[in-house]
DNA sequence: GTTGAAATCGAGACACT
DNA sequence: AGTGTCTCGATTTCAAC
């Protein structure tokens, strides 16, 4: 899944774009000493070898009504089932991520409620109706940091 | 710190940016049937009041040779080194998201690594020489889907 | 706080090296 | 692969409503 045919110049452009997705191709352009349509044909490569997943606006979750967030690890009762308790995650809105794990849980599931009462609400109505087995809440109550991965300087 | 005054066309604005950051601000205009002036207006106060964090293009970790992406409760030996954890936790670049948290642990993290070997160097080598107590990791073998919190068609 | 026009600047395509 | 030019369309500012 991955090529690692990347040079510094792919690596310097994932930097910029990796901390502010609108900056401009010229603005890129001008700190690599490259013209402009090269920064164009590096980022569209990117896109298309699936280096760059896409770009997004960071919104904050409290602005939008969102004031809980929290992590549940899940045990499931039958573990064949991994698929059609995905499709039910995936229909509710408030779960942003999911993942499988190894360890402890067999899934992990990342999502945000407007209050401590919706959260409690969204577990017991709907997780324990998928035919899941116990879970386990992780509240957070503060985001100290969030960032992207580190992309090296110049890596191989 | 939630300021609950934005309107349904705030809320159209944050839909389309939250999903393309680099969306055209004249396609979102013609979209909500209002002038480009007023949505660059509107996006900037979205941005000073702090509904708008950033934007960032999403980059496929494993192409810039992160494959082993990791979650680690945290437990102090002494809560009131919290602070100090945190500024060496910022200092790991491959640390990427920082919690404070209630219940099992008192702080969780999520990290990535370019592979196990790695990752467990990452545990033994930094963590365990930060004074911080016992640790637990949950390593996610795959990421199943990921996206941003729900955003009403038009909210109170 | 919204509009419409004006001017600046970037994006994307092309022929060329 | 990168460059320079060109056209189109987007961004941004401004006076005015």
């Amino acid at each position: 899944m991955a090529n690692s045919k990347l040079d510094a110049l792919d690596y310097k452009i994932l930097k910029m774009l990796a901390v502010n997705a609108r900056k401009p191709y010229l603005e890129i352009a001008r700190a690599c000493n490259v013209s402009g349509a090269a920064i164009h044909q590096r980022i569209q490569k990117l896109y298309n070898l699936g280096v760059i997943r896409g770009s997004i606006s960071l919104i904050n979750p409290s602005s939008v009504g969102y004031d809980t967030c929290a992590y549940v690890g899940i045990y499931l009762n039958d573990s064949s089932k991994f698929d059609e308790v995905v499709e039910h995650l995936k229909e509710m809105p408030e779960v942003v991520e999911c993942y499988f794990t190894t360890g402890k849980y067999d899934m992990f599931v990342k999502l945000y409620a407007h209050n401590n009462d919706h959260l409690l609400s969204l577990i017991h109505n709907k997780f324990l109706q998928l035919g899941l087995g116990r879970t386990e809440t992780l509240i957070t109550f503060k985001e100290v940091f969030k960032r992207q991965i580190p992309i090296a300087e110049d890596d191989e």
